[in-house]
DNA sequence: CTCCAGGTCTGGT
DNA sequence: ACCAGACATGGA
């Protein structure tokens, strides 16, 4: 492959997406063009997605800031000043397991605060546990990270997603379900259901694809009270 | 003022 | 195994 191309992969994974077959993808894949998988540094992902549980994704945002202010290293000043302020990295786990989960809870967690210490524990009572999870495929990954407190299908899927890059992953969110149910017809599926109709349907690059249906829903599928 | 948000865990059938 | 409730907090 030439090195001219700058995401051969993605590419190649486009190109295994049931497109001929399934309209309504090859529509959300034309609405979004140039549409990418990030791969985010696994440990900043978990910590990501251990957030997000019922949660809007702008309040999200904010807590993420809000632990980065509060207990974040400050990054390089050269190019990294907001309000004469340094701009501070996430907190690692290893600084998250210094603190309190009254310390997390002033970060605007609520509940999500005990998860977060709980796996901020565990991962300083196993050291090496990230790195070596990090190394193994998909569905043992996976289940790797469903021992972490906090971490149940969704999120594992999540940051296998987008923190570990396998894309066999299929996330099933309230988004997921709700385009389940209005484009595919999936009415009262269960997301373990929905799931495995997404792994069967969209094959190892099912990520890909939920990545295109879940932008195209939540650009045009505000609304519709049609569930 | 209710309802819901990129869920997970727990204790009931 | 499957099904409600609880869990914090803030925006719609």
């Amino acid at each position: 492959k030439s090195y001219l191309s700058l995401d051969t992969s993605t590419a190649d994974a486009e190109a295994m997406l049931p497109r001929r077959s399934d309209a309504h993808l090859d529509m959300a894949m034309r609405a979004f063009p140039g549409l990418r998988i990030l791969r985010q540094p696994f440990g900043e992902t978990l910590l990501g997605f251990l957030c997000s549980a019922t949660k809007q994704i702008v309040q999200i945002k904010q807590m993420l800031a809000l632990l980065a202010e509060h207990h974040g290293s400050p990054l390089p000043t050269t190019c990294h000043l907001i309000d004469d302020k340094p701009v501070r990295a996430l907190p690692t786990w290893t600084q998250l397991a210094e603190l309190s989960e009254e310390q997390l809870r002033g970060c605007q967690l609520g509940f999500r605060a005990r998860y977060i210490k709980g796996t901020a524990d565990f991962l300083a009572a196993h050291p090496g546990w990230l790195e070596q999870t990090a190394t193994l495929p998909y569905a043992d990954a996976k289940a790797a990270l469903c021992i972490l407190p906090g971490v149940g299908e969704k999120i594992a899927d999540c940051v296998a997603l987008f923190g570990l890059g396998h894309l066999a992953a299929f996330p099933v969110d309230t988004w997921m379900i709700k385009t389940m149910s209005r484009r595919y017809g999936l009415t009262g599926w269960s997301p373990t259901q929905v799931a495995h109709f997404g792994r069967v349907h969209f094959g190892p690059v099912a990520g890909l694809a939920q990545q295109y249906l879940f932008a195209w829903e939540r650009a045009h599928g505000k609304d519709l009270s049609s569930d």
